[in-house]
RNA sequence: GUCUCCUUCGUCUAGUGGUUAGGACACCGGGUUUUCAUCCCGGCAACACGAGUUCGACUCUCGUAGGAGAUGCCA
């Protein structure tokens, strides 16, 4: 029987780490397997529901270049895959089960089940959860209720005794006792749309589904799965709980970690490749050497027994190095056009593009790509170049063993050489070993006579090659912006 | 509280009943470099603990501890 997974996401947020992760997990291994990956929305909480979040799942998907072969907008023989579009069949399946006494209407306000959750914990008992209230009511006393006007919940009647297996294909056989399974969990809810619990079951096996691959915050409910699966008497698929993402703290990775949505990464600069490469890392490994996959290699090789089974912690930095790793194999051309809407939305260069702005960043590109880790930071690296800074602090002139007076006079021997090196097109290797030679003449050491210079054309102890700086720059912002910066050091001395 | 799962360097991980327990990131040091990066070289650092099985255990078994998750008309 052929493969067939699904990533039944909820659009209640923005698509974030671990839920890309369960994605890719399942991607992965559909096409690994020949088999099928389909995607279904899983928009049954009414309440946290947004629109926003439903662009955001198509969207993270279509920038990780993740295809779905069933699912939304492409269709499928199984559809719709947008649970609230299935809404009446929900309620078919919980009334066929509410006919075989295996799930019951369940009348309990809000308030009085909240109040019950109360007692129970002030008064530490052993028991938690519902107190199945309902679940012996007859028909007058139903009658009542309805009458009333109380909207019922139907609830799965979950057996006392005995216990249910299930095998995970990483974790092995999970047994808990009927018991301890979560006591009558609701089904379907008052306003008619069905639980997780209910949806999840009913349409995993409408669809066809083989294999289940979901984070291992579901294994608890594994057995409530079967549980359902054996009351509607079908055959249940194969689980797979997938290791959760942790932050540094070994908690559930959160906001409070850090940037958490794929949306955020693809904002700052990630590029997808990278991102898809790291996070598919985490908790699955081919070998003891191998760390770049592209998408088309795990398509090919993701195996589903690699994957470990303890939780993993999201490294930000190492997701920095690996994008850093993947901006350095774009070309020139590739980079520039990655980078340009950063540049455009800082107001660096215009929109189309100058020819003039299109030559600079021909210059640039090459310079600034192994300083990248990300593609924003474009703005920070390129700002100098763009706007014209106001000069800077006196102190950031004088570097290491020097004073003022002396970096000034540095400065001003070198800005000497420069200019009448650049004036006579002397080449610049020349111009920076006149320069050194002041710095051998002064007795101090090279970068003394350096960081003057750097400071006075880009306002910043750091920069780009001097070189690089100044062909970028062009000679006459250079000579203006060191006399500016000779004048204002000579009224501070 | 109850239930379930997990446990190799700080982090992601490889690994076998007998290995100098391997790699990558991070970190530290060095080289290249006028700065920052890149790049190159080197270093640091782990089998949670206890008992058992065994000639031998990181590897198998059992306990303990620690961590995580679940316990909703959220998924």
């Amino acid at each position: 029987m052929s493969v067939r997974v699904r990533y039944a996401p909820s659009p209640t947020g923005l698509q974030h780490i671990g839920g890309v992760r369960t994605a890719l997990f399942n991607y992965f291994y559909a096409k690994a397997q020949g088999g099928d990956f389909l995607l279904r929305v899983e928009d049954t909480d009414r309440e946290r529901y947004s629109e926003e979040s439903l662009d955001d799942l198509y969207q993270t998907l279509n920038w990780l270049d993740v295809k779905w072969d069933e699912g939304p907008i492409v269709g499928g023989p199984y559809g719709p895959y947008i649970q609230s579009e299935r809404f009446e069949l929900y309620q078919k399946y919980a009334k066929m089960l509410v006919e075989k006494d295996m799930a019951y209407y369940c009348y309990c306000t809000p308030e009085r089940l909240e109040r019950v959750r109360k007692e129970q914990k002030e008064s530490k008992s052993s028991v938690q959860g519902y107190d199945r209230h309902c679940s012996n009511l007859t028909k007058e006393q139903r009658d009542e209720l309805e009458k009333q006007g109380i909207k019922p919940v139907i609830r799965l009647r979950v057996p006392l005794e005995g216990k249910t297996t299930f095998h995970d294909v990483l974790m092995g056989d999970i047994t808990r006792k009927n018991k301890d399974v979560s006591p009558d969990p609701v089904l379907l809810k008052s306003d008619g749309f069905p639980t997780y619990h209910l949806a999840n079951v009913v349409d995993d096996h409408l669809m066809g589904i083989t294999h289940i691959m979901r984070a291992q915050e579901w294994i608890p409910s594994g057995p409530l799965h079967i549980l359902l699966y054996k009351a509607f008497g079908w055959e249940p698929p194969v689980y797979c709980h997938l290791p959760m993402v942790m932050g540094k703290d070994g908690q559930k990775l959160s906001k409070r970690h850090g940037s958490t949505s794929v949306k955020d990464f693809r904002e700052k600069g990630y590029l997808p490749e990278a991102l898809m490469n790291y996070v598919t890392l985490v908790g699955w490994s081919y070998d003891d050497k191998s760390e770049f996959f592209s998408k088309e290699e795990l398509e090919k090789i993701f195996d589903i027994t690699k994957i470990h089974k303890a939780p993993g912690v999201f490294d930000y930095k190492k997701l920095d190095w690996f994008n850093g790793q993947y901006i350095r194999k774009l070309s020139d051309q590739e980079l520039k056009e990655k980078v340009l809407p950063y540049l455009v939305k800082e107001g660096f260069v215009d929109e189309p593009i100058t020819k003039e702005q299109d030559d600079i960043l021909n210059k640039l590109i090459p310079c600034v790509k192994p300083r990248l880790k990300v593609l924003s930071d474009i703005v920070a690296l390129s700002k100098f170049l763009f706007t014209e800074p106001e000069v800077a602090e006196k102190e950031m002139f004088v570097a290491k063993k020097m004073d003022l007076a002396s970096s000034t006079t540095a400065l001003i021997k070198a800005y000497d050489i420069l200019k009448s090196g650049l004036d006579s097109d002397k080449p610049f290797e020349e111009i920076e070993s006149e320069i050194c030679d002041v710095a051998k003449e002064m007795e101090v050491k090279v970068n003394a006579v350096f960081t003057p210079l750097r400071v006075a054309l880009t306002s910043s102890t750091v920069s780009l090659p001097m070189n690089d700086t100044v062909t970028l720059l062009g000679k006459e912002k250079c000579y203006k912006r060191i006399e500016r910066a000779i004048e204002m050091l000579k009224g501070e001395i």
